[in-house]
DNA sequence: ATCTGTAGTTCCATTATTTGGAATGAAATT
DNA sequence: AATTTCATTCCAAATAATGGAACTACAGAT
């Protein structure tokens, strides 16, 4: 099975702002987070001009600010001059990885629903209307593992999203559907948020979504919400696989062990963090 | 300790070359980045007492510093109001991973180096003096895929290290050495700069340099240095394994193969990066 | 209930950093 | 050689960060 990446990564992070534009403004931190967005988010690398034209800043100002972030490793320039995303954030991702509590207690579950159903699972968390896959489980391991690790994808058009989405209460949903761009991946992708409402109030309903081709041409998933005692975390966890081993029947079959897994997954939190402190 | 450098501790230590110094004169950037750090590198979630400890700045100042952060998404608040890393970061970490281009680059040869020694194959920038992982082969393992990726090791005792070490100018290599804690991992790791200085001295000679056992116990590995075109990036790749079954001899026949790994990988940039613009 | 200590948050005049226009370099292109 | 494009440096003015102190919240002890 073709990974369910590669390929893609340019295009889907692009089309929505991944959270809602808060009010709030974090002074030059903000600004020179967004230069570090856009590096992020083109294609390759980019020249100090190119960078110019998308942020409405002042040349001198521009400089400066990307000769900080790369003396502080966030940016790096190639020979050509030209910025990149620097390797300093690859080493305080794998940190926060490595210690992320949520994960630590998510994985054993995500293995055991691997060998259950034989399929890909993704265990993923909601960050502002999108899904960051924080875990990953295959059956045989193929190698692009990481490539999935950190990715983001809509939360409106995805397994883990849509799960997540529908933990939601009314009004924080409205204010994250509010900020989406309905952008149609395949024939079976979501056009508007109607259409969306309904798959989550059914979703609520059930206690599982599905995700049928939406996202991806080819590949299914059933997924469970996973949400954190306080509220402030969402998260998923999905069996994905492709259509023509996926079926519906085996989606429904999956059904109760992906929701148990997610309820393993929110016990196993509660009583770590509870005794804990 | 024998001096290579006595007199020209006072020049290097104002070279501005290699950013091993931290001598930071990046501003606000430098001392929220400095946070982010120290988050990092905790054993676990702060609390805000915590890092201002570490910190010496004063409360108010601090805590406007976290906040800023943690909007950002650089940092995050569990329901203890402690201090993690955000994913975000992951994010921006999955995206410079995947489009790297000396990564992708080197991938193919990585994996064929691993099949020819059926050992596991790392691929390490160096950054100061530490070495950052960027990708890893390895042969039937499940598990750890990437809990190496993106890891960062002491470059005086690792092979990968060692081997970008030798690259350097001499200048730069003192610098570098200067700024060093010799710390004890093993038996066998280097305790001062003039016994890690004639191992280099060796490498150059070889072109390849061992690890026996320096960083950790039981593990040993060969590795090549890789030169990028413009000098401003050193790298290298290694053959890693453990002790029992990775013999001298074992290191010995596969030293040319990951010099001749490395200098596919070198050549190949060339070609790419050449024509290309 | 009150006191006391610890942890975290907010406020605002002062201070230091960032800003941005313009001038200067440095290369390509004509 | 002249022109255009791109990148870098400078410094007065604008703005954001600073830090001391006052304030809230909560826990445990008296």
């Amino acid at each position: 099975m073709p990974a369910i990446n590669e390929g893609r990564m340019g295009l889907n992070s692009d089309g929505e702002k991944g959270d809602s534009r808060r009010g709030r403004e974090t002074g030059t931190l903000g600004k020179l987070m967004a230069l570090v967005d856009h590096v992020a988010l083109a294609d390759g690398p980019m020249r100090f001009t190119d960078i110019l034209s998308l942020s409405d800043q002042p040349r001198g100002t521009l400089h400066r600010q990307l000769s900080h972030l790369v003396e502080e490793g966030l940016l790096e320039v190639d020979r050509d001059g030209r910025y990149l995303i620097g390797i300093r954030l690859l080493n305080l991702a794998s940190r926060s990885w490595a210690r992320n509590e949520f994960r630590a207690v998510a994985e054993p579950h995500l293995r055991h629903l691997q060998e259950l159903t034989g399929e890909t699972v993704h265990l993923g968390v909601l960050r502002g209307s999108e899904v960051i896959y924080l875990d990953k489980v295959e059956g045989r391991q193929s190698v692009r593992m990481y490539s999935q690790i950190g990715n983001a994808s809509p939360a409106y058009c995805t397994g883990v999203g849509k799960a997540a989405l529908s933990a939601l209460d009314d009004l924080d949903l409205a204010g994250r559907i509010a900020a989406l761009e309905f952008r149609p991946y395949t024939q079976h992708t979501h056009r508007n948020a109607a259409r969306l409402l309904a798959d989550i109030v059914e979703i609520r309903v059930r206690g599982y979504a599905f995700d049928r081709e939406e996202h991806e041409s080819g590949i299914c998933c059933v997924a469970a919400p996973i949400r954190a005692d306080d509220g402030g975390m969402l998260a998923g966890v999905s069996v994905t696989g492709p259509a023509y081993r996926v079926t519906s029947q085996k989606l429904q079959q999956w059904a109760p062990l992906v929701v148990a897994a997610a309820d393993s997954i929110m016990t196993d939190m509660r009583n770590r963090l509870g005794p804990k402190r």
